[in-house]
DNA sequence: GGATCATTATGACGATTCGTCAAAAATGAC
DNA sequence: GTCATTTTTGACGAATCGTCATAATGATCC
C-alpha cells in the first residue's frame, strides 16, 4: 500500500515529458495567443481544447492512482479541476470515454518506453529484452494505468467510447503490433531466428507479447498468498521471457549467453533515471 | 472455518447443476428444513443462510453476464432476487465484496476442470496441454467471471472484502498453485522434464501460468483491431504453450509429437459436453 | 397457547455519482 | 456596440451506495 502510494507520486511526475509543461503555461498563453496564434488561423480554439484535455488526463491519472479504479469519478474531476462538470462532459462522453483516454496516455507511453529501449546496443534477441524490460518497467510505474489498458477493452468500456477516441486506440495498438513484428522480422533478418514449422510471425510476435502481458499482469496484482511472490519480482520477467525465447531457438541461447547482464545494462544505459524515481 | 469448507463444497458442486436448478426448489426445501435438519442441530439457519448465498451468486453471476461489469449493483441484486436490500447486505459487505464472492465462485469453478482434464490418459505434457484446453475453455464458456478473477485482486477490491472471504480465496489459489507446481513434479519424477538450470518448479509452474493467462485475457478482450484477430483463436493458446514448454524441453516436444491432436482429443474425450454448450 | 427475548428482514434515508439540458457567459464577426 | 455563435455552468432527475431504526420472525420458557 505504501509502496503504492510512493509509486504513484513519482509516476505522475514520471508521467511525460509533455505533461512536465503543464502548470505554468496557462497564464502567459493567454497573452501569446491573440498574437501568435492568430496568424495559424482557426487552430486557436483548438489549441485550447487539447491544451485542456491533456490537463484533464493528468488529473484523471492522479485521482485514479490515488482513488484507485473504483474510486474515479467525472463528479470528483470536475471538482478537483477549475471547470464544471458540463464543460468536463464536454471532453468525455463518459466515464468510460475517460477511462479510454488514460489508455491512450498510457499506450502512447508504453510506445515511447519501446522506443527508448530499441536503442540499446546489442544482438536482435537482446534487444528484445530490452523491450521487455521497458514494458516491465512500465507496468511498475504505472501499475493502474497498466491495468487500466486492459479494462478499457471490456465491452462495456467500448461501447461507451466515442468512435474517434476508438480510431486513435485501433491506430495506437496497430502500431505497437507493428513494432513488435519488427523486431520479429529483424531477428529473422539477421540469422538469429528461424521462422519455426508451421508458426508466422504473428504468432511468434503474439506469443511473445502474450507472456509479458500475462506475466506483468499476475506480478502486478501480486499477494500474500499468490504463487508470484515466492519468486524474485525483479527477475521473473526476464526468466519467462529466456524460456519462451529459447522455445522459438532464438539465438544465442539462454545457456549461452548471459542475459541477466543484459536485463542489468539495459537498466543502467536505458532506463537508470526512471529507476531513481521509483527509488 | 467448517463454514468455509461447507461454503467451497457447495460452490463446486453446484457450479455443474448451475442454474438449471432456479426456480424450483423453495418451496420444498422449507418442508423438508424442520424435519431433516432439526435432527442435525442448529446447522438449520446456517444451512439456510448458505444456501441463500449460492442463490444469490447465481443470480449475481447472470447480472454480470447480462449488464457487464459496471452494471452489476447489488441494488439490482436486490430487485431481481426475492430479499431486500437490507438482506443483501447482510451477506455482502460491499459490492466488492460480493465480487469477491463471484471470483470465488469462478476459481473453484476452474479448480474443477483442472481436476477433470488430468483426467486425460496420456504423457505429462499431455496432461498439461489438457489443463490448459481448461482453462481457455472456461475462459471462454466465463469471459466475465475470468476477467473478475483478476480484477477482484485489484487493491481497492481486496480493502473492501470481508476477511473471511479473503481467507477463502487465498486458500483456493494456494490450492490451484499446489496443483499446477504437482504437475511439473510428476513431469520430472517420470523424466520428461529435467529442471533447467537455474531454475526451480515454482518458476516453471508460475511461467506456464502466465502464458495462459496472458493468452486467454488478450484473446478474450480481443477487437477489431487487436494482434489476436489475425490469429485463429482455437488454437493459439495451444501454439503459446507448445513453445512455452518447448524451452523448457519438456519431452516429447513439439516437433516430435502432435499436439493438435492431442488438444483435439481432450475436447473429444473431456470437454465434449461443455463444447456442445457454447454452441 | 402466550409472554419474552434474540435474530433477521425491511425499506426509508442521506450521500454520491451519472449524464442531460436550458440558461448564462464568453467569444468572435461586423 | 450589436448580434450570432460557441462554450460554460450548475441545477436536475435517476440510479446506486451503504446505514439504521423499525418491523417481522422465530426461539425459549412458563
Amino acid at each position: 500500500m505504501t509502496k503504492e502510494h510512493e509509486l504513484s507520486q513519482h509516476m505522475i511526475n514520471e508521467q511525460d515529458a509533455s505533461s512536465s509543461s503543464h502548470g505554468c503555461p496557462h497564464g502567459g498563453l493567454k497573452g501569446l495567443l491573440g498574437k501568435s496564434l492568430a496568424k495559424i488561423g482557426l487552430s486557436k480554439s483548438e489549441k485550447k481544447k487539447t491544451d485542456r484535455e491533456e490537463e484533464l488526463v493528468d488529473l484523471a491519472v492522479s485521482i485514479l492512482n490515488e482513488d484507485g479504479f473504483g474510486g474515479m469519478s467525472l463528479e470528483k474531476l470536475a471538482a478537483q479541476s477549475r471547470y464544471s462538470k458540463g464543460t468536463i462532459y464536454n471532453h468525455f462522453s463518459s466515464k468510460e470515454d475517460c477511462l479510454s483516454a488514460l489508455c491512450i496516455r498510457a499506450v502512447s507511453s508504453i510506445m515511447t518506453f519501446f522506443k527508448r529501449a530499441l536503442e540499446f546496443k546489442g544482438c536482435s534477441r537482446e534487444k528484445a529484452v530490452a523491450v521487455h524490460y521497458a514494458y516491465q518497467l512500465y507496468a511498475r510505474m504505472q501499475p493502474t494505468l497498466f491495468m487500466a489498458v486492459l479494462s478499457s477493452k471490456a465491452p462495456g468500456v467500448r461501447e461507451k467510447t466515442s468512435v474517434e477516441r476508438m480510431h486513435l486506440m485501433d491506430a495506437l495498438e496497430f502500431e505497437i503490433n507493428a513494432f513488435s513484428d519488427q523486431m520479429f522480422r529483424d531477428a529473422i533478418e539477421d540469422g538469429s531466428l528461424v521462422l519455426p514449422a508451421h508458426l508466422s510471425i504473428e504468432t511468434l510476435s503474439f506469443s511473445n507479447w502474450a507472456m509479458s502481458f500475462g506475466t506483468n499482469a499476475l506480478a502486478n496484482n501480486a499477494t500474500e498468498a499468490t504463487a508470484v511472490n515466492r519468486l524474485n519480482p525483479n527477475t521473473v520477467l526476464l526468466q519467462n521471457i529466456s524460456i519462451l525465447l529459447d522455445g522459438m531457438n532464438w539465438q544465442p541461447l539462454s545457456k549461452d549467453w548471459n542475459y541477466q547482464e543484459t536485463w542489468q545494462r539495459v537498466e543502467d544505459e536505458i532506463f537508470s533515471d526512471d529507476i531513481q524515481l521509483i527509488k
